[in-house]
DNA sequence: AATGAATGAGATTTCATTCAT
DNA sequence: CATGAATGAAATCTCATTCAT
C-alpha cells in the first residue's frame, strides 16, 4: 500500500527516465551503470528499482513515453486541411526535435532502440507501433487526399508513408553523424515529392 | 618471411569477422561475448586476439569492410550512361542486400553500429565515410545530370543526395523491423521522385 | 550521513587487509588471486572493490600501514635518555617482529614490496618514506648523542642511521631464508659497533 | 643429439639470460611476458624453450650464475694477507656493482630473488648457497684472524659475518631506492667496526 | 519507501607453453 | 634446432540486482 501521492511517484519516475536519458546519450545504454543513473538521478538504487523492475525496463519506458509523443504529433497535424499543411506541420515538429538540445538526447536513444529491437521484442514491438501509429494515420491523410483528388489515385498511399516516415529516420540519423542537411533545401525537396505524387503525368 | 602465408591471415580475419557477424546480428555487440565468437569461429581466445586487440576492434572492422563495399557499390553504379538507371542500379543492390540472408546479418549489425557510433568515434568516422563517400559520387552523378540537362539546375545536388540515402536507411529500418514496402511501390515512387526534380515546374 | 559506521568500514578493511597479506604471505603477490583474497576474507569480489580499487592498491595499502607502523616505532624509542636505550629499544622491537607470527607475515609482504617497489613508484615512495622517517629520528638521536658528547662529533650521523637500518634489513632477509643469528651475538657486536662510534681512536 | 657446437648452445644462453635481466630489472619478473623475453633476445618461443624449460628456470638460472660470481669473489678477496685488506677488497667490489650499469640490472634481479625464494624452494636453496658460501669464507677469514690475534677471540666470527653480509645486502636496497650513502663514510664505518671487534675493550 | 553495502556470476583479455612445419 | 601461430586455463574486475536496516 502506497504511503507517497501518485503525483510523487510520477515525479520520482521521471525523475529517473531523464537521468537515464542524459546516461544512455552519453554513454549508450550498455556502456551506462545503474549506478551511474543512481548518480545522476541522485537517487539510490534500492528507490529505483522500487519504480523499474530492471534496467531494460527503463529503456522500455523511454521507448514508450517516445513513441507516445510521435503519435500525438501526428495525430495534431492531422487536424490540417491540406496535405501541404500536414506534411509542413510534421516536418516543422521533426526538424524542432533535431534542434531542441533536450529532444536531442531523447533522438540518440531512440536509435539505441533500434539497434535494441534486435534483441529486445518489447522494444521491438514498441518501435513497430511508433511506426505503424504515424503511418496508418498518414495512410488515412493520404487517403483523404486522394479521395478529394489532392493526389493521384494511382499511388500507393502506404508506400507513400513509409517512404516519408524513411527518409525522416535516415535525415535524423544523418543529423546525428553531424551531416544535417539545410531546412530549405529538404523544403524545397518535400515540395517537390508532393508534386510528384499529385499527378501521374 | 612469415610461415603462413597472407592468404591464410585474411582467411583467419574473414572466419573471425563472419563468426562475429553471425554472434553481433543475434545477440547484439554488447550481449555477445567473446566466448561466443569463440564458439563460433572455432579458433581459440588467443587466436582471435592475434588478429583482433579487441571485441570494439573486431566491430570496427565489420563497418569498415561493409563501408568499403559499398562505396565499391557506388562507384559502379556511376559506370551508368543515365541518371535513371544509376539510381535503378543502386536501388538494385540495395534490395538485393535486403533479401540475402548473409547481407541482413551484416545489416542488423549496421544498424548496431549507428547506435555504437554515438560513443565509439571511430565508428562514427567510418560511418561518415560510409556516408559521404557515396553521397560525394552520387552528387557528381546528379551535377552531370544537371549539366547534361536531366535535372533542374535548381536543385540542390547535395540535399537530393542526402534525402535519397535517407530514404535507403530509413527503410532498411523498416525492413528489419519486419515493415517492408513493395519493391515496385518504391520503384514508382522513386521514378516520380526523379521526375520531380527534372523540371522546376 | 553513512548507514555504516566509520568504525566498520574500517574493520571491513582490515579484514581485507588481513586476508590479503595471509595470501601474499604464502604464495606472493603476484601469485595470489583476488579469488584467494575473497575466500580468506570470507567476502566477496564486489565488497572487496568498495574498499580497494585494485589487487595493486591493496599491496599498496599494506605498504602504507606497514610503514606508518614503522615509523611510530622509531618515534617511541625516541624518548629514552640515552643512544644505548634507543638502539635497544629499536632491537627489541626489530627481533620483537622477527618473532611474532602475525608479523612474520608482514615482514615477508615488506621483502615482496622491495621487489615491487621496483616498478610500482607508488610503493617506491611508500619505501623510501618508511626508510627515511626512521632514519631522520635517529639521525636526529644521534646528533643529539654527538651534541651530548655521547658519540665521537667526527661520525657521519646519517652513515650511521643508514648503516644501522641496512643492518636490519639485511638481518631480517636472513631471518626469512631461515638463517637468523642468535640474539646475544647481535647484541654484543650492536654494543662493540656503538663503541666504535663513541671515539675516534 | 645436438647438431650445433657447445659453444653455440652456450652463446644462446647468455643471449637468453642477458635479454631476461633486462626485461625482469625493467618489469620485474611477474610482468615481464616471456613474448618479451623473446623480443628482447631476438629469438623465438620454440628457441628459448629448447635452452630453458619455463620461465621459472630462467630465473633460476640468473640467481645461480649470479651467486656462482658472488662466491668467487670472496673467494678471491681471501688471498689477501690481512682481515682490513680482505674486508677491503670485498667492500670495494660490492661498491663496484652498485655503479657498474650491467651490474645494477643483476642486483634489481637478486632483489627480485629474494621475493621469489619464498615460494620457489629451489631459488631459496640458490639464495642460502649465495649467502652461506661467502658467509662460511668469511668465517674461515675471521677465525683464521682470531688465531693471528687480529681480532678478539670472543667475538662469534660467524655473527660478524652475518652482520656484514646484511648491512651490504640492506645498503644494496637502499642503494636501489635511490638512497645510496656515501663511499668514504661507509669506508669510515667499516673501518671502526673492524676496531670494534679487535679487542674486547 | 528509501538506503547503499554487499553479492557473485560472468565478461574480457592475457600469456606460458606447445607443436606442426 | 628454429619458427611463430595457436592454445586455453585462468586472472582481474564489473555491475545489475538484492535486502537488512
Amino acid at each position: 500500500m502506497p504511503k507517497v501521492s501518485q503525483s510523487h511517484r510520477s515525479a520520482r519516475r521521471a525523475q529517473i527516465l531523464d537521468a537515464a536519458i542524459v546516461c544512455f546519450s552519453r554513454q549508450g545504454f550498455h556502456r551506462t551503470t545503474m549506478q551511474e543513473i543512481v548518480r545522476q538521478s541522485k537517487l539510490s538504487p534500492g528507490a529505483i528499482y522500487n519504480y523499474f523492475a530492471s534496467k531494460e525496463t527503463i529503456i522500455e519506458a523511454i521507448a514508450n513515453d517516445r513513441h507516445s509523443k510521435e503519435r500525438e504529433l501526428f495525430a495534431e497535424a492531422k487536424r490540417e486541411a491540406t496535405l501541404e499543411k500536414v506534411l509542413h506541420r510534421i516536418r516543422d515538429s521533426f526538424f524542432g526535435q533535431l534542434e531542441r538540445p533536450r529532444e536531442r538526447l531523447r533522438r540518440r536513444v531512440t536509435i539505441q532502440c533500434w539497434s535494441e529491437s534486435q534483441r529486445n521484442p518489447r522494444i521491438l514491438k514498441l518501435i513497430r507501433r511508433g511506426l505503424n501509429g504515424p503511418r496508418i494515420l498518414l495512410v488515412g491523410i493520404l487517403r483523404e487526399a486522394q479521395r478529394r483528388g489532392e493526389i493521384d489515385k494511382q499511388v500507393d498511399a502506404d508506400a507513400v508513408a513509409r517512404f516519408l516516415i524513411a527518409s525522416f529516420h535516415g535525415l535524423a540519423l544523418q543529423a546525428e553523424w553531424g551531416e544535417q542537411m539545410g531546412m530549405e533545401n529538404f523544403n524545397d525537396l518535400l515540395d517537390r515529392f508532393l508534386r510528384a505524387i499529385m499527378t501521374n503525368r
